[in-house]
DNA sequence: TCGAACTTTCGAAGCGCTTCAACACTGAGA
DNA sequence: TCTCAGTGTTGAAGCGCTTCGAAAGTTCGA
């Protein structure tokens, strides 16, 4: 193994000159580096990461607490992982996969000074791992948004916005009677944060725009066919359809064309889900994208600022914006 | 924060006493023993992992390189990728998820003392990642198995043997012209080992089970449906399928058991994928499961165990099952 | 010419832990 | 009684790095 001792020793210069060069952190003649750093790479040194974290008192590692099981959002959730791990890696940061969801993880990590600072998924309203975060002296932030005290720095998207802007475009192409085909019937009656806040915005525009929305929870497999039959049977008029629903997607468009094209009418599937899940969907007229990647990269730029500057918790949705698919020319 | 020194003081005795009641590498009279256990909790001592790390020359951490990229299989990719996690923290280790799929990410990981070993996924044939472990001096497994000299461990789902599994079964119930519905076409031309060995083992099954068996490419969109639907036109005769291709499942599932019912016909159709993946498909008669979490935790199991032993590089191929979806009684 | 004020480099003291050699006991056998 | 083997515990030497205080060398104005 190569140390610093013998970077130092090849370049003919002290240990700490080689160690301020590497940081920094005090003025090193040109002449001076240039030797160490031609050392460096002619070893092929690379700083010994343990000793460092112990001299320094600081890892350069996030943990980065995920729920791993596969459940309805998987692109989204592996998305995110993806805007962490690279974006961490542009500041410098490593991450560390947690295992379990539980607070003790979190208490682990961070006692153990495995880690700098603490990224935690999936979130729920009276979640204890929040009261364990704050007791913890390591930064933290949250990606998902909390109710009530908000201890802690937020990231998410801004699922309300989500609601207002779909109405908006589906008022703006001519539709007056809108359905908002969402979550899975479990998330629903869990309340789960996201689906309401998505809920709350996209009814509150429809009243604000003068039209009627109506909810439809919706299973994530093919049953979302049946669901979506019923819907269109018991409500004929509706000709504006908003989907939240990755698994159900795809049965949901095509299900809804099949039916334009019997009925001759003009139906319309706006639907919210990341840019690259809504492109995989054939006829899908334009969708809202979830920016997953954004919300993962925002949050560990977040508590990479909280770690240089020590700025205070903030809360950062992340607006919507529509990604019209190009149609064929 | 406690430091191993404030324990001892607490328990009364020296710092390596301590260090080997943790460790439990010297005999320690039990009296001592729970003393300083005592200590330890009362002062919610836990070590600092890079102090350890620097001393012991090793870190109890695992780099884990994962495709993030959204793909076609991000179910298997995220249940393997909690089998690696989930595992490793029952060995005590923790998992360092590396950001860029490259060489270059391992070596730094390697080189920086980061790690104590490092499990690699999504191996291609000739991949250049390969020849850098050889030379990295760590220990290492790959979750996948590149064709060729095979100088490193591997762990991988025995597709061959899957698509034995596959004739067998559907040739027990008495289909004499089966399909297998593949992966997308652009998989399939690539020859990803997966696939490539998938299909080696369903016609050599066919084969010898005397059945004329055909392979099909298949997108894993909506528009699986026209897929199945033109080689069902064509060929007329084939009442045994066996589908290997997560997205496109659900629809060719459909598509079939629609047919089925409009026919009249005994049509099978047998999955190859995750088993809950195929408990979410309605109408699925029974599936082959692929343990992806099983093959995260044996691709751990082995690398610990290299990192205990020092045994010896091996494949390990975990065998297919059948998992009967309990029918209604 | 002298000292003040920089700039550049160095020596050494840790950071918190593991581990080795060695020490202090105890009890058994000679 | 003395020795020897075993058991339980300890002191101290690092592991490789960061960082502080200070030394050495340079420049500049008085």
């Amino acid at each position: 193994m190569v140390t610093i001792a013998d970077v130092a020793q090849a370049a003919g210069v002290s240990i700490s000159t080689v160690s301020y060069v590497m940081s920094g952190k005090r003025a090193i003649s040109q002449e001076t580096r240039t030797r160490v750093e031609k050392a460096i790479d002619s070893l092929g040194f690379s700083p010994h990461a343990g000793a460092r974290s112990l001299a320094s008192r600081s890892t350069n590692v996030i943990g980065l607490q995920a729920p791993l099981r596969t459940g309805v959002d998987v692109h989204v959730v592996m998305q995110i992982v993806t805007g962490v791990v690279t974006q961490a890696r542009k500041h410098g940061y490593d991450i560390l996969l947690l295992a379990s969801d539980d607070a003790k993880a979190l208490q682990r990590a961070a006692k153990g000074s495995m880690v700098d600072a603490l990224l935690v998924m999936d979130v729920e309203s009276d979640d204890p791992r929040i009261e364990t975060l704050s007791g913890l002296g390591h930064p933290s932030v949250l990606i998902g948004l909390p109710e009530g005290r908000r201890a802690i720095p937020c990231v998410d998207f801004d699922f309300e916005a989500a609601g207002w802007l779909a109405v908006d475009r589906l008022v703006a192409l001519g539709h007056r009677r809108l359905a908002l085909i969402g979550s899975p019937p479990e998330v629903m009656t869990r309340h789960t944060s996201y689906a309401d806040r998505l809920v709350r915005g996209f009814l509150a525009a429809c009243e604000a725009s003068g039209v009627t929305g109506s909810v439809h929870a919706c299973p994530s497999t093919t049953e979302a066919v049946a669901t979506v039959d019923a819907v269109m049977t018991e409500n004929p008029d509706i000709t504006g359809f908003f989907v939240h629903n990755e698994g159900a997607l795809p049965h949901v468009a095509a299900t809804i064309g099949r039916s334009a094209r019997q009925r001759g009418d003009d139906l319309a599937v706006l639907a919210l889900c990341p840019d690259d899940v809504a492109r995989s969907v054939p006829g899908l007229a334009d969708s809202i994208a979830v920016p997953a990647e954004g919300i993962g990269a925002a949050a560990t730029d977040m508590i990479c600022e909280i770690l240089a500057n020590g700025s205070q918790p903030a809360v950062r949705l992340l607006p919507p914006a529509l990604t019209g698919t190009p149609t064929a020319p």
